[in-house]
DNA sequence: AAGACGAAAGTGGTTGA
DNA sequence: TCAACAACTTTCGTCTT
């Protein structure tokens, strides 16, 4: 994320996805949100400016910076109190008997009004279930918030009756991770989560049809750099990788080709130029493609670019 | 022996009538 | 809805290091 406040230098926010300027400063959370298309363009920036300086859209936004850190991921945004289970009072002393059965009645009720109705109940049962996906896919929080926003935009429009909560979610962190720009497989999403790779995609393109998304499509250097941390390749690898895939598509070797291949090729091509030769099966193993649709595209690639590979 | 190569047949998804 | 199609995969025999 570091880099994304680099680039963005000093305040001249656009969301990299859809472009838009509509950003939310949430500066409770730390966050900018794109109120266009969902994404999560930034988070723990640093508030730098003094207090008194949030004078105009700012001014609506709360001005205090108490309290807990709102959240996307907790379905009421972590903004409810919670009753502790113990009959102690604040000071440790156990609460006499009477005092208790009215604990008990205000713990039901909180518990009843935290969770009131369906809509409530469904982010409280998907908000797990998208941390718990994105856990095993080792995802970064804005990733997850980025997702987390997606799906409350998506039970909003009612889109999931008729969908498994579950298969709502996976699509969901499809897209957080594809607006987010380091996108994942819908393979690995349906290893993670354990639903039908199909059944994915179709909800996916609807709910981005619905909600009136537009996802650029995924470009092979998104892939570099963690399929060269996968393959443990040093950065030098990766940057060759990512300027021989410039180069190649500024001639057009990689439209229609699919991005994972692509970027598999790439890698191949520059761990032999660098010196830190992989085999093409280790690369085929963590980009998810085969060894043939390396060589293909190796083969395209170093022909068009005239790149000598020597063995 | 491992890795790279390439032909041939098979598969799943998109497109256009 | 269906056939055509391109990209990609699987499989397997051969070549290279």
């Amino acid at each position: 994320m570091v880099d994304s406040i680099a680039s963005n230098s000093e305040y001249e926010l656009k969301c990299r996805e859809c472009g838009g300027t509509d950003l939310y400063h949430d500066y409770d959370r730390a966050e900018i949100i794109c109120n266009n298309c969902g994404l999560v363009v930034d988070y723990n920036m640093i508030d730098s400016g003094p207090e008194w300086r949030a004078f105009d859209s700012e001014q609506v936004v709360k001005r205090t910076r108490t309290g807990a850190p709102l959240t996307y991921l907790i379905h009421d945004k972590g903004l409810s109190t919670t009753i502790d289970w113990r009959n102690k009072d604040s000071s440790g002393r156990d609460i006499p008997s009477k005092q208790r059965a009215q604990l008990y009645r205000m713990r039901k009720w909180q518990q009843r009004i935290r969770v009131s109705n369906a809509k409530e109940r469904n982010l409280t049962i998907a908000l797990t279930e998208l941390n718990k996906i994105a856990s095993k896919l080792d995802l970064p929080k804005n990733v997850r918030e980025t997702a987390a926003v997606v799906y409350r935009k998506a039970v909003d429009k009612g889109l999931i009756r008729g969908r498994s909560i579950e298969g709502v979610v996976a699509a969901c962190i499809y897209a957080a991770c594809r607006k987010c720009l380091v996108p994942r497989t819908l393979d690995e999403i349906a290893e993670a989560a354990m639903i039908d790779r199909k059944e994915i995609g179709r909800i996916y393109r609807f709910t981005l049809r619905e909600l009136g998304i537009n996802l650029s499509p995924t470009t092979p250097i998104d892939y570099i750099p963690r399929f060269c941390s996968a393959l443990g390749l040093s950065k030098d690898v990766e940057i060759k990788a990512i300027d021989i895939l410039n180069k190649a598509m500024n001639m057009q070797l990689t439209s229609g080709r699919g991005p994972t291949g692509v970027a598999a090729a790439a890698i191949y091509i520059a761990s032999v130029l660098i010196g830190e030769r992989r085999t093409q099966q280790e690369i085929s193993e963590v980009a998810g493609v085969t060894e043939v649709t390396i060589r293909n595209r190796y083969k395209e690639i170093a022909e068009k670019l005239e790149i000598e590979i020597t063995m």
